[in-house]
DNA sequence: GCTTGACGTCAAGCGTCCTTTACTATACCA
DNA sequence: TGGTATAGTAAAGGACGCTTGACGTCAAGC
């Protein structure tokens, strides 16, 4: 799983401390999803890419290890 | 957090077990986001639209009570 | 009546998501 | 030099996602 949240936050000119007070999540959240350590939760993922006006796909893009059991 | 995932299995004429087996999860796993207990992972939710022929936003319907801290 | 398929409940256990707190590093600017 | 903003690491603890296994219900068809 892949992601665009740091080009997104920089484009829309958020440092990592205000994006995750407008999500209402800790800077550590922020921190931990955009280097790849884990995965938001799906509200979560929702809520990003509603602030970023766009839909969820263009913000996380899913890979083959994801869920390939 | 609301969804539509029994509509859209309907639609496709799957039944709990065979769309758990489509998924790799188990079919437990199916019926407790069906039920609303608990929303699935970003990946599994990314899974399912892409099963759907959809994105995420029309399967599964944030509510205003999703991460209103 | 019995079986089969589809749907449901409950519970224990494990790994992931997210939190808080504390600390480090770098760059910029007074 | 010292202060501030931004980004990063680490670790402990709680809540949630998902598993497995066992069991219950209801309708359809033999």
């Amino acid at each position: 799983m892949k992601n665009n949240m740091v080009e997104y936050r920089r484009k829309f000119g958020y440092s990592q401390e205000k994006f995750a007070e407008l999500l209402g999540v800790s800077r550590q959240t922020i921190i931990s999803i955009e280097k790849g350590k884990y995965n938001p939760s799906l509200p979560l993922a929702m809520i990003i890419a509603e602030i970023f006006q766009t839909n969820v796909e263009n913000v996380f893009i899913l890979e083959e290890t994801d869920y390939k059991k």
